[in-house]
DNA sequence: GACTGTATGTCAGAATTCTGACATGAGTCA
DNA sequence: TGACTCATGTCAGAATTCTGACATACAGTC
Protein backbone atom coordinates (compact mmCIF):
# COMPACT_ATOMS: atom_id res chain seq x y z
CA UNK A 1 0.00 0.00 0.00
CA UNK A 2 2.73 2.30 0.92
CA UNK A 3 5.56 1.26 -1.60
CA UNK A 4 4.20 3.99 -4.11
CA UNK A 5 4.05 6.37 -1.92
CA UNK A 6 4.71 9.93 -3.12
CA UNK A 7 8.42 11.17 -1.20
CA UNK A 8 7.06 14.66 -1.00
CA UNK A 9 10.34 16.28 -0.25
CA UNK A 10 11.18 14.56 -3.16
CA UNK A 11 8.06 15.10 -5.63
CA UNK A 12 8.31 18.29 -8.31
CA UNK A 13 4.81 18.97 -7.12
CA UNK A 14 5.54 19.91 -3.62
CA UNK A 15 8.77 21.74 -4.48
CA UNK A 16 6.41 23.63 -6.88
CA UNK A 17 4.29 24.73 -4.02
CA UNK A 18 6.92 25.08 -1.60
CA UNK A 19 8.80 27.85 -4.30
CA UNK A 20 5.47 29.70 -4.94
CA UNK A 21 4.73 29.80 -1.14
CA UNK A 22 7.98 31.27 -0.61
CA UNK A 23 7.69 33.70 -3.38
CA UNK A 24 4.31 34.65 -2.41
CA UNK A 25 5.63 35.31 1.46
CA UNK A 26 8.80 37.39 -0.01
CA UNK A 27 6.23 39.68 -2.44
CA UNK A 28 3.87 39.98 0.63
CA UNK A 29 6.49 41.20 2.60
CA UNK A 30 7.63 44.19 0.67
CA UNK A 31 4.46 45.32 -0.44
CA UNK A 32 2.98 45.22 3.25
CA UNK A 33 4.46 48.41 4.09
CA UNK A 34 2.87 50.17 0.75
CA UNK A 35 -0.37 48.46 2.15
CA UNK A 36 -0.81 46.52 -0.91
CA UNK A 37 -1.79 43.04 -1.50
CA UNK A 38 -0.18 40.06 -4.10
CA UNK A 39 -2.98 40.47 -6.01
CA UNK A 40 -3.86 44.08 -5.26
CA UNK A 41 -0.04 44.23 -7.43
CA UNK A 42 -1.04 42.00 -10.22
CA UNK A 43 -4.03 43.62 -10.66
CA UNK A 44 -2.53 46.82 -11.38
CA UNK A 45 0.62 45.15 -13.11
CA UNK A 46 -1.91 43.74 -15.46
CA UNK A 47 -3.73 46.99 -16.09
CA UNK A 48 -0.40 48.43 -17.18
CA UNK A 49 0.44 46.05 -19.39
CA UNK A 50 -2.58 45.69 -21.10
CA UNK A 51 -4.83 49.14 -20.48
CA UNK A 52 -8.60 48.34 -20.46
CA UNK A 53 -8.89 44.80 -19.42
CA UNK A 54 -12.00 43.36 -18.13
CA UNK A 55 -12.65 42.23 -14.68
CA UNK A 56 -12.82 38.64 -16.06
CA UNK A 57 -9.82 38.91 -17.73
CA UNK A 58 -7.96 40.72 -14.84
CA UNK A 59 -9.22 37.41 -12.68
CA UNK A 60 -7.95 34.66 -14.95
CA UNK A 61 -4.51 36.88 -14.92
CA UNK A 62 -4.38 36.80 -11.15
CA UNK A 63 -5.47 33.43 -10.72
CA UNK A 64 -8.75 34.27 -8.53
CA UNK A 65 -12.27 34.16 -9.26
CA UNK A 66 -14.07 37.21 -11.32
CA UNK A 67 -16.20 37.58 -7.84
CA UNK A 68 -12.51 37.67 -6.21
CA UNK A 69 -11.69 40.01 -8.22
CA UNK A 70 -15.03 42.05 -8.65
CA UNK A 71 -14.47 42.97 -4.94
CA UNK A 72 -10.65 44.04 -5.53
CA UNK A 73 -11.71 46.50 -8.39
CA UNK A 74 -14.36 48.14 -5.96
CA UNK A 75 -11.68 49.10 -3.49
CA UNK A 76 -9.48 49.77 -5.81
CA UNK A 77 -11.89 52.19 -7.36
CA UNK A 78 -12.61 53.51 -3.72
CA UNK A 79 -9.09 53.86 -3.78
CA UNK A 80 -9.22 55.82 -7.01
CA UNK A 81 -6.39 53.68 -8.48
CA UNK A 82 -8.60 52.52 -11.30
CA UNK A 83 -11.78 53.66 -12.88
CA UNK A 84 -14.45 51.81 -14.73
CA UNK A 85 -16.84 53.18 -17.05
CA UNK A 86 -20.56 53.46 -15.54
CA UNK A 87 -22.16 52.03 -18.94
CA UNK A 88 -20.30 49.19 -20.91
CA UNK A 89 -19.35 50.08 -24.22
CA UNK A 90 -20.20 47.02 -25.42
CA UNK A 91 -21.33 43.64 -25.08
CA UNK A 92 -21.07 43.51 -20.81
CA UNK A 93 -17.48 43.65 -20.43
CA UNK A 94 -16.43 47.14 -18.53
CA UNK A 95 -12.80 48.21 -19.44
CA UNK A 96 -10.90 48.96 -16.38
CA UNK A 97 -8.14 51.20 -16.38
CA UNK A 98 -5.25 52.82 -14.37
CA UNK A 99 -5.57 56.27 -12.81
CA UNK A 100 -2.62 58.35 -12.53
CA UNK A 101 -2.45 57.49 -8.89
CA UNK A 102 -2.77 54.10 -9.52
CA UNK A 103 0.27 54.27 -11.60
CA UNK A 104 1.98 55.69 -9.13
CA UNK A 105 0.79 53.15 -6.62
CA UNK A 106 2.04 50.08 -9.22
CA UNK A 107 5.61 51.99 -9.87
CA UNK A 108 6.22 51.64 -5.85
CA UNK A 109 4.80 48.49 -6.02
CA UNK A 110 6.96 47.56 -8.79
CA UNK A 111 10.31 48.32 -7.68
CA UNK A 112 9.79 46.58 -4.33
CA UNK A 113 8.83 43.72 -6.56
CA UNK A 114 11.66 43.52 -8.77
CA UNK A 115 13.81 43.23 -6.20
CA UNK A 116 12.36 40.11 -4.70
CA UNK A 117 12.47 38.52 -8.20
CA UNK A 118 16.18 39.45 -8.66
CA UNK A 119 16.66 37.82 -5.07
CA UNK A 120 15.17 34.85 -6.51
CA UNK A 121 16.82 34.66 -9.66
CA UNK A 122 20.37 35.52 -8.33
CA UNK A 123 22.81 31.97 -8.28
CA UNK A 124 20.77 31.80 -11.11
CA UNK A 125 22.59 31.31 -14.65
CA UNK A 126 21.04 32.93 -17.46
CA UNK A 127 20.62 29.24 -18.81
CA UNK A 128 19.26 27.59 -15.66
CA UNK A 129 16.80 30.76 -15.73
CA UNK A 130 15.35 29.71 -19.43
CA UNK A 131 15.95 26.05 -18.60
CA UNK A 132 13.07 27.12 -15.56
CA UNK A 133 11.21 29.11 -18.19
CA UNK A 134 10.66 26.57 -20.06
CA UNK A 135 10.31 23.86 -17.77
CA UNK A 136 7.17 25.73 -15.79
CA UNK A 137 5.54 26.73 -19.29
CA UNK A 138 5.50 23.02 -19.93
CA UNK A 139 4.52 21.51 -16.47
CA UNK A 140 1.52 24.77 -17.47
CA UNK A 141 1.01 23.07 -20.59
CA UNK A 142 0.10 19.37 -19.45
CA UNK A 143 -2.01 20.41 -16.58
CA UNK A 144 -4.34 23.01 -18.68
CA UNK A 145 -4.69 19.89 -21.30
CA UNK A 146 -7.22 17.96 -19.81
CA UNK A 147 -8.96 21.10 -17.47
CA UNK A 148 -11.25 24.07 -17.88
CA UNK A 149 -9.96 26.99 -18.59
CA UNK A 150 -11.08 29.03 -15.50
CA UNK A 151 -14.38 26.72 -14.67
CA UNK A 152 -16.42 28.63 -12.47
CA UNK A 153 -20.70 28.66 -12.16
CA UNK B 1 -6.62 40.35 -25.39
CA UNK B 2 -3.98 42.42 -27.16
CA UNK B 3 -0.30 41.47 -26.45
CA UNK B 4 2.26 43.75 -27.00
CA UNK B 5 4.51 44.47 -23.97
CA UNK B 6 4.59 41.10 -22.51
CA UNK B 7 6.33 41.65 -19.12
CA UNK B 8 4.12 39.75 -16.48
CA UNK B 9 4.29 36.43 -19.02
CA UNK B 10 7.88 36.65 -19.45
CA UNK B 11 8.51 36.76 -15.67
CA UNK B 12 9.77 33.33 -13.90
CA UNK B 13 8.00 34.53 -11.14
CA UNK B 14 4.62 35.03 -12.80
CA UNK B 15 5.17 31.63 -14.73
CA UNK B 16 5.78 29.91 -10.93
CA UNK B 17 2.63 31.45 -9.89
CA UNK B 18 0.42 30.38 -13.26
CA UNK B 19 2.36 26.70 -12.68
CA UNK B 20 1.46 26.37 -9.12
CA UNK B 21 -2.06 27.84 -9.49
CA UNK B 22 -2.88 24.98 -12.22
CA UNK B 23 -1.31 22.33 -10.23
CA UNK B 24 -3.61 23.34 -7.43
CA UNK B 25 -6.89 23.56 -9.78
CA UNK B 26 -6.17 20.05 -10.96
CA UNK B 27 -5.61 18.79 -7.58
CA UNK B 28 -8.65 19.98 -6.42
CA UNK B 29 -10.41 18.56 -9.20
CA UNK B 30 -9.49 15.14 -8.44
CA UNK B 31 -9.78 15.40 -4.75
CA UNK B 32 -13.22 16.83 -4.22
CA UNK B 33 -14.95 13.52 -5.50
CA UNK B 34 -13.59 12.42 -2.41
CA UNK B 35 -14.56 15.35 -0.38
CA UNK B 36 -11.06 16.46 -0.17
CA UNK B 37 -9.19 19.68 -0.15
CA UNK B 38 -5.50 19.66 -0.76
CA UNK B 39 -4.57 20.97 2.33
CA UNK B 40 -6.49 18.13 3.70
CA UNK B 41 -4.40 15.84 1.58
CA UNK B 42 -1.10 17.66 2.15
CA UNK B 43 -1.72 16.94 5.45
CA UNK B 44 -2.23 13.49 5.42
CA UNK B 45 0.79 12.79 3.69
CA UNK B 46 2.97 14.26 5.84
CA UNK B 47 1.37 12.35 8.32
CA UNK B 48 1.88 9.17 6.75
CA UNK B 49 5.69 9.66 5.69
CA UNK B 50 6.48 11.00 9.20
CA UNK B 51 3.97 9.85 11.94
CA UNK B 52 4.05 12.04 15.01
CA UNK B 53 4.19 15.31 13.68
CA UNK B 54 2.84 18.25 15.30
CA UNK B 55 0.71 20.57 14.60
CA UNK B 56 3.31 23.25 13.80
CA UNK B 57 5.16 20.68 12.06
CA UNK B 58 2.36 20.22 9.75
CA UNK B 59 1.53 24.11 9.59
CA UNK B 60 4.55 24.49 7.89
CA UNK B 61 4.78 21.15 5.58
CA UNK B 62 1.51 22.76 3.93
CA UNK B 63 2.55 25.92 4.00
CA UNK B 64 -0.45 27.43 6.23
CA UNK B 65 -0.47 29.43 9.36
CA UNK B 66 -0.45 26.86 12.72
CA UNK B 67 -4.02 28.27 12.96
CA UNK B 68 -5.87 27.15 10.06
CA UNK B 69 -3.50 23.56 10.46
CA UNK B 70 -5.23 23.85 13.86
CA UNK B 71 -9.03 23.95 12.61
CA UNK B 72 -8.50 21.53 10.00
CA UNK B 73 -6.54 18.63 12.75
CA UNK B 74 -10.30 19.53 14.48
CA UNK B 75 -12.03 18.53 11.37
CA UNK B 76 -9.74 15.71 10.62
CA UNK B 77 -10.46 14.27 14.18
CA UNK B 78 -14.22 14.46 14.32
CA UNK B 79 -13.85 12.70 11.23
CA UNK B 80 -12.23 10.08 12.46
CA UNK B 81 -9.14 9.99 10.14
CA UNK B 82 -6.41 10.78 12.96
CA UNK B 83 -6.05 11.13 16.71
CA UNK B 84 -3.80 13.58 19.09
CA UNK B 85 -3.26 12.45 22.63
CA UNK B 86 -5.33 14.27 25.50
CA UNK B 87 -2.22 15.32 26.83
CA UNK B 88 1.56 16.62 25.44
CA UNK B 89 3.76 13.50 26.32
CA UNK B 90 6.35 15.96 26.60
CA UNK B 91 6.16 20.27 26.32
CA UNK B 92 3.55 21.37 24.42
CA UNK B 93 3.41 19.88 21.39
CA UNK B 94 0.13 16.85 20.57
CA UNK B 95 1.96 14.28 18.23
CA UNK B 96 -0.46 13.59 15.56
CA UNK B 97 -1.15 9.89 14.12
CA UNK B 98 -3.53 8.78 11.32
CA UNK B 99 -5.74 6.23 12.12
CA UNK B 100 -6.52 3.62 9.60
CA UNK B 101 -9.59 5.23 8.16
CA UNK B 102 -7.39 8.16 7.76
CA UNK B 103 -4.72 5.70 5.96
CA UNK B 104 -7.39 4.32 3.59
CA UNK B 105 -8.84 7.76 3.09
CA UNK B 106 -4.90 8.94 2.02
CA UNK B 107 -4.42 6.08 -0.38
CA UNK B 108 -7.55 7.17 -2.65
CA UNK B 109 -6.31 10.07 -2.63
CA UNK B 110 -2.85 9.48 -2.94
CA UNK B 111 -3.41 7.62 -6.59
CA UNK B 112 -5.46 10.62 -7.59
CA UNK B 113 -2.57 13.03 -6.78
CA UNK B 114 -0.32 10.57 -8.21
CA UNK B 115 -2.17 10.79 -11.58
CA UNK B 116 -2.13 14.54 -11.59
CA UNK B 117 1.20 14.69 -11.04
CA UNK B 118 2.38 12.05 -13.69
CA UNK B 119 0.27 14.35 -16.00
CA UNK B 120 2.12 17.30 -15.30
CA UNK B 121 6.01 15.96 -15.93
CA UNK B 122 5.21 13.54 -18.97
CA UNK B 123 6.51 15.29 -21.78
CA UNK B 124 9.19 16.14 -19.56
CA UNK B 125 12.93 13.61 -19.82
CA UNK B 126 14.40 12.68 -16.50
CA UNK B 127 17.02 15.57 -17.73
CA UNK B 128 14.22 18.12 -17.62
CA UNK B 129 12.51 16.82 -14.19
CA UNK B 130 15.63 16.61 -12.16
CA UNK B 131 16.06 20.22 -13.79
CA UNK B 132 13.65 21.46 -12.47
CA UNK B 133 14.09 20.17 -9.18
CA UNK B 134 17.02 21.98 -8.95
CA UNK B 135 16.15 25.13 -10.15
CA UNK B 136 13.42 25.19 -7.79
CA UNK B 137 15.21 24.48 -5.27
CA UNK B 138 17.30 27.14 -5.63
CA UNK B 139 14.75 29.69 -6.05
CA UNK B 140 13.59 28.33 -2.29
CA UNK B 141 17.06 28.66 -1.00
CA UNK B 142 17.33 32.22 -2.51
CA UNK B 143 13.91 33.70 -1.15
CA UNK B 144 14.55 31.82 2.13
CA UNK B 145 17.75 33.60 2.92
CA UNK B 146 16.67 36.62 4.30
CA UNK B 147 12.71 35.53 5.30
CA UNK B 148 12.00 34.29 8.50
CA UNK B 149 11.23 30.95 8.45
CA UNK B 150 7.30 31.03 9.31
CA UNK B 151 6.65 34.49 10.79
CA UNK B 152 3.44 34.79 12.82
CA UNK B 153 2.55 36.22 15.99
C1' DG C 1 16.70 30.10 41.41
C1' DA C 2 15.31 34.09 38.14
C1' DC C 3 15.32 35.94 33.54
C1' DT C 4 15.29 35.92 28.49
C1' DG C 5 14.25 34.03 24.09
C1' DT C 6 11.97 30.84 21.36
C1' DA C 7 8.30 27.65 20.19
C1' DT C 8 3.87 25.62 20.88
C1' DG C 9 -1.35 25.27 21.24
C1' DT C 10 -5.38 27.87 21.34
C1' DC C 11 -9.13 31.50 21.33
C1' DA C 12 -11.45 35.37 19.02
C1' DG C 13 -12.30 38.30 15.28
C1' DA C 14 -11.39 40.05 10.72
C1' DA C 15 -10.17 39.63 5.97
C1' DT C 16 -10.07 37.18 1.88
C1' DT C 17 -11.61 33.97 -1.33
C1' DC C 18 -14.78 30.82 -2.92
C1' DT C 19 -19.40 28.47 -4.34
C1' DG C 20 -24.03 29.09 -5.99
C1' DA C 21 -27.20 31.64 -8.49
C1' DC C 22 -29.29 35.11 -11.54
C1' DA C 23 -29.92 38.31 -15.49
C1' DT C 24 -27.82 40.33 -19.50
C1' DG C 25 -25.41 40.53 -24.03
C1' DA C 26 -23.19 38.28 -28.13
C1' DG C 27 -22.52 34.57 -31.36
C1' DT C 28 -24.24 30.37 -33.79
C1' DC C 29 -27.41 27.73 -36.24
C1' DA C 30 -31.75 25.89 -37.82
C1' DT D 1 -37.07 34.96 -35.90
C1' DG D 2 -36.25 31.78 -32.13
C1' DA D 3 -33.54 28.48 -29.51
C1' DC D 4 -29.22 27.41 -27.84
C1' DT D 5 -24.61 28.18 -26.01
C1' DC D 6 -21.21 30.83 -23.90
C1' DA D 7 -19.14 34.68 -21.37
C1' DT D 8 -19.76 38.54 -18.43
C1' DG D 9 -21.03 41.33 -14.21
C1' DT D 10 -23.12 41.02 -9.91
C1' DC D 11 -25.47 39.68 -5.49
C1' DA D 12 -25.65 36.76 -1.36
C1' DG D 13 -23.88 33.51 1.73
C1' DA D 14 -20.49 30.14 3.19
C1' DA D 15 -15.92 28.41 3.76
C1' DT D 16 -11.26 29.08 4.42
C1' DT D 17 -7.33 31.43 5.90
C1' DC D 18 -5.19 34.97 8.23
C1' DT D 19 -3.86 38.50 12.04
C1' DG D 20 -3.65 39.51 16.86
C1' DA D 21 -3.25 37.98 21.37
C1' DC D 22 -2.56 34.99 25.42
C1' DA D 23 -0.76 31.27 28.45
C1' DT D 24 2.35 27.57 28.68
C1' DA D 25 6.79 24.82 28.17
C1' DC D 26 11.71 24.24 27.28
C1' DA D 27 16.71 25.75 26.71
C1' DG D 28 20.13 28.90 27.72
C1' DT D 29 22.28 32.57 30.63
C1' DC D 30 23.24 35.12 34.67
Amino acid sequence: MSQDRIQLESSVGYLLKEASSSLRAAMEAVLRPLDMTVTHYSCLELLAQRPGLSNSDLARGAFVTRQSMNVLLHALERDGSVTRPAQAPAGRTLPVTLTPLGRRRLEQASAAVRSVEARMLRGMTPQEQSDAFRVLQGMVRSLRENDVPNGQG
